[in-house]
DNA sequence: ACCTGAACACCGTTCAAGT
DNA sequence: ACCTGAACACCGTTCAAGT
């Protein structure tokens, strides 16, 4: 109800959500982003292997889509660490959920830093991934002076993002590796640190 | 002369390493390393599709021998680039050479850190990787209390690999994915960076 | 001991149809 | 407008041979 009735049998639009969908779940089952496939995608949604070139040109356009997802995703977790808290806290804690987002979904945060449409990304997923951005600088901006806001919040962006690669490889530990809040308390202890003495 | 005479059609045992040189040469040809497939070295080695699995139980087993490849080379990289010069500025030529070595060859980069043969990492590539990160967490030992150590070094790791990673992947601009120089010159700007003030 | 050739089950993609 | 089926050129891997 609500939209044309009779049809039954079509996925009347839905596909491409459904396809989107099969993909996050398939990278939700192992941290491999190469086990997302236009073919595997199209059997989860119940379709022929072709139907998914009705709405992608080619699999990586499907993989842009998966990891603009991806990058939403990763904008609403900052955004609720931060929590609208005041200050550096707020900074840990968006820096904490930044990790833990990559340690409980390894293959979607390989997917997202990984996926180039033919090597062009989509401006969808340059959006999405400035938006997530926007919510770590602007928290380094409220803490900085003006003129070096850019560089401390690259800065910070790019601990991050070491630590959640590091641990999704393993090369920090099982723990970090496998255990989201360990991986989180990590960060939390190495944002933390300070700077080597003079 | 030496080894023995008159076989002639024979790869006499360097097939091993002809392989692991056509993967290295895969990988320069473009970032991705999913370019590096069993067939495609064997074809270069001038060999049958097969003739890999005399050397290779699988194809991860490859991986895993050019990826411990790539970290002899990153060791070397960053010891020269510390050059047993003294203290700070070394520490900050070994950031800088970090990054640009992931920028002159992300194939090879990507598949170090991606390389788990069967989900579990080859003693040599552990080695490997650990005598690469020694030279780093040792210069960054000399700088700062040893009861820090452990997690400064840790903490600079993650940064260099943090700004590699998101250069390689062309989240922070052009210049930084393709030019190696400004690259590690963007390294050690945040390198150089104070922590933000309280 | 080391390499080859045919075969199998996959995959992305193109083309010609189907309703 | 949306989906299917057959076909093509790949890929990793197994098996049975070849020298």
């Amino acid at each position: 109800m609500g939209s044309k009735p009779g049809k039954g049998s079509y996925h009347h639009g839905e596909l491409r959500e459904s396809l989107i969908a099969a993909g996050l779940a398939i990278l939700e089952e192992g941290g491999d982003p190469s086990a997302l496939g236009l073919r595997e995608a199209a059997r989860r949604a119940g379709v022929s292997a072709m139907a998914p070139y009705r709405h992608f040109p080619d699999k990586d356009a499907l993989l842009a889509a998966v990891a603009t997802v991806g990058f939403e995703r990763l904008r609403a977790a900052l955004e609720a660490a931060d929590g609208g808290g005041e200050g550096r806290e707020a900074l840990y804690a968006q820096g904490a959920a930044y990790v833990a987002f990559a340690c409980a979904q390894p293959g979607l945060f390989r997917l997202m830093f990984g996926a180039r449409s033919g090597g062009v990304r989509p401006e969808a997923l340059c959006l999405a991934s400035a938006a997530a951005y926007a919510v770590l600088s602007e928290r380094v901006a409220a803490l900085v002076p003006a003129e070096s806001a850019a560089e401390e919040a690259l800065r910070s962006w790019a601990l991050v993002h070491g630590i959640a690669s590091l641990a999704i490889d393993g090369m920090i530990g099982e723990a970090a590796r496998t255990d989201p809040q360990a991986a989180a308390a990590l960060a939390e202890r190495l944002l933390r640190l300070e700077t080597l003495p003079r």
